[in-house]
DNA sequence: CTTCTTCTAGGGGAAATCCCTGAGGGTAAG
DNA sequence: CTTACCCTCAGGGATTTCCCCTAGAAGAAG
């Protein structure tokens, strides 16, 4: 399995800081840090040395999502910065692009366009999705698995014998380097797979 | 276990309306209806009834979420409204309140203060905690059956023998209605149990 | 002192699981 | 045609779970 990928929030609301966490868990991705101002935000992705910031615009004091882009950009501008605000505004995409994000999402925007986002600014963090290794029936399995149920009420489920959800059991346990349920539910929990289809 | 509580969020950002969700589906509350402006807010809400309304206080066009409230005071005074928002402004809290709302949460706050600004507009909306009703070793083989742990495996983490773990596990099922370690895990996820501890 | 709760534990038998092996049929690529 | 992958299924034995029961010890509350 591919090593977490690391993210960083700047957002002076907590509420907004939280969600975004938890949206981002549910793709797969970890909030390794957070920060409430543009200071403390270049400050913990120097400290933590994230993936990617996702960086809110408007931060009190000041405009400081933009000179804290600049600032981190300058002193490590291997990390990309995406910029989070409210005001669609050409001008400030412009000004934005200049201090050295890779892009500009408006916190509008449909869900989709912030992920979209995230996975040009960098194509690892998007986790390579289980089904890229695992086979279809063998995801099946590991997503009622991981729900609780039981090989026998999984073989109901899908119509199969018991003994095949042995054996795509046997598999995905193999593929997934996993030896008991519990790991299995700990590897669902990360990857989202419990949370995205309750 | 009892009816599922509904919610409404009228937010104009996406990223927070998601936020949003999660964060309050880690609590064992649902989002019923989502609204992107004052006047959607005010016709989803009589249209869904939910227990409880989460406004942001700006939403184009206007003060959306002030009308929105007064509106939704005045043809549903039943329903408590919550008003959300990021600025700290004692004169606007007044015309909140005077407007119908509730309660007046600033965006800033921790996630602990917009829970408890829920529970006081409407007790129900928590949901009962399980520890209220289970034991404490109870809720403990609880969190671990839910986290994939055999009987076996509990009993040597809790270090009992495993007809103690059968007994604990017998007495929560029948405490919560359960009969599946499906239902189980479906019960841990909607309350946030299996969230909060990762 | 009784009563209630909680935690603890056992007997016993049916059921399901876990873990190993092997294997046939379908489909797609080489 | 051969190879590879996927889905399917089985035998068999060790282990574990599941579900019914009973029941003692400790502590708190009346």
């Amino acid at each position: 399995m591919k090593a977490q990928t690391r993210i960083l929030i700047a957002d002076d609301h907590t509420v907004v800081r939280s969600g975004l966490a938890l949206l981002l868990a549910n793709h797969g991705i970890k909030v390794v840090a957070e920060a409430e101002s543009g200071e403390q935000a270049v400050e913990e992705a120097l400290k933590t040395r994230p993936d990617l910031v996702l960086m809110d615009l408007t931060m009190p004091p000041g405009e400081g999502g933009l000179e804290a882009t600049r600032l981190l950009h300058q002193k490590a501008p291997e990390i990309p910065v995406i910029i989070l605000t409210m005001h669609n505004d050409e001008s400030l995409r412009e000004s934005v692009l200049e201090a050295g994000a890779v892009d500009y999402v408006l916190k509008q925007a449909p869900e989709q366009e912030m992920l979209l986002a995230i996975s040009k600014a960098c194509p690892d963090v998007l986790r390579a999705d289980p089904k890229e290794i695992l086979t279809g029936r063998e995801f099946e399995v590991l997503c009622l698995l991981a729900r609780g149920f039981g090989n026998k009420e999984i073989s109901n489920l899908l119509d199969i014998s018991v003994k095949t959800v042995e054996t795509h059991r046997t598999h995905l346990f193999m593929k997934l380097d996993l030896d008991s349920r519990a790991d299995l539910v700990d590897y669902a929990l990360k990857t989202g797979i419990l949370h995205r289809q309750q």
